[in-house]
DNA sequence: TTGCCTTATTGACGCAGGTCAACGCCCACC
DNA sequence: GGTGGGCGTTGACCTGCGTCAATAAGGCAA
């Protein structure tokens, strides 16, 4: 396994031009535990790739695929989702910028679901078995990784929560809102924002077929609780949609 | 935070009276790592504490409470929920003697579920600060505490996919198939098992009313699927029961 | 045992959302 | 700048499951 990348200073082009480093990566506060100090953040960094970016509908990984890495999303966004034992798609999530997927590999060493990007995307690759060794040694690793895997259960709960009970608007409310919440939390607008999924990929993500989907955007439009506009949302009046997300 | 239960040798009894220690636990090859040796297991020992059975209906943690251990069921029968904002109850788990639970308490330092006993109970509680402490110096616990909050992700996810489509029977079918599978990990008996939780979990559980549950029982005992006696379950055709799992 | 209360079953009926179908609109690619 | 194919919207109809209600069956206390 290839786990550094040639990254000496007497190189002057970077080995690999995609992103100087976690050092001044923007989304560090996202992916990295903030206790981290600088020459912890450069160890970490010698064992991150980045590679060349996917293209829209390319697979980072599949399904039952050996597992190696956990990824962070650079830019661009990725949906997760699992072949159920009929043929049907399952969504389980969709990874924004400074997000972390690729986890649920783990467990068995190998994937179990596959990831495609909804648009053109860079990922970080961070190779599992040297996380392992790092974690061993930095306390503040250990406990942010333990800490990333247990929010992805708890947000996991969260969703078959949702799709346990909740009604159609209920479940498009509050994906809306934990869209606009993920922006606020990487300095975007949390009331504009284009859509990156299609309306096929939310249905499935929610239990819903694409006709509701589109029948609850119209509704939310009419009531003034949204502006849509084909991806581009805007949300018009939060706390109503966030009264609607627990209905 | 006090972690550590005295159980020095000069004491003749044991501090905790409720069991021995891993090295003689029958469900060890369930809830550590297999490649664990026998002074490992020794230390790993020494943080797990053994306490009085939990009654029928007694919480184990509550929703939002300081997180600090996470617990393996000894005896019994669990139920992790969660209470949404409009104070439903959503039930996220059922935990058989072997598994773990309270992992998704890890990400916020408390927990993001209550647990509570379906029936009488004992649980070992293993203090989360020393189970880190340990990890970094034990690799085999570290990646085995990864698998496992891998698994619990996978398996949530997998609930996912099961909410988000499929018709009462094959929710009802999944559950049963999943707990005659976990009933086989630990030597019980797959085709004929007790339901330690009742109607009302489960369709809780599989976002279903009571009285589907009760219709679906109905049904597949009609159709010599099954056989039911109040909580007595018997699978009399295991791969009609698999087949409408993934219907 | 008796009685009470919780849990389960069964039936009748209504509705949210699925299904099917038609159509409009992007936008990508000639 | 036309055109084809996917994606999104809207309408009409249908159905699986929820809701409401009544009854039965356990289970625990006294």
């Amino acid at each position: 396994m290839k786990l550094i990348v040639d990254r000496s200073e007497d190189v002057p082009t970077a080995p690999s031009p995609y992103q100087a480093s976690c050092t001044t990566c923007r989304l560090s506060s996202l992916c990295l535990p903030l206790a981290l100090e600088a020459a912890e953040i450069d160890v970490l960094d010698r064992i991150v790739q980045r590679s060349k970016p996917l293209q829209k509908g390319q697979h980072l990984y599949r399904e039952s695929e050996h597992f190696q890495s956990v990824f962070a999303v650079r830019s661009g966004t990725l949906k997760a989702y699992r072949t159920t034992d009929n043929g049907r798609e399952q969504v389980t999530g969709f990874y924004f910028p400074g997000e972390i997927l690729g986890m649920d590999g783990i467990g068995n060493n190998r994937h179990a679901s596959s990831a495609r990007a909804l648009e053109t995307a860079a990922v970080c690759e961070i190779p599992f078995t040297a996380l392992e060794t790092l974690s061993a040694k930095m306390p503040h690793l250990q406990r942010h990784f333990f800490q990333l895997m247990s929010r992805e259960i708890a947000e996991d709960q969260q969703l078959i929560t949702l799709l346990s009970k909740s009604s159609a608007d209920a479940r498009v409310a509050a994906l809306l809102v934990s869209i606009s919440t993920r922006n606020a939390r990487r300095k975007l607008s949390s009331i504009r924002f284009r859509l990156s999924m299609s309306r096929v990929d939310i249905g499935n993500y929610l239990g819903l077929t694409v006709e509701t989907v589109s029948r609850v955007f119209s509704r939310m439009q009419k009531l003034g609780v949204l502006g849509v506009e084909n991806k581009e949302i805007e949300i018009l009046d939060r706390d109503a949609l966030i009264e609607m997300a627990d209905a």
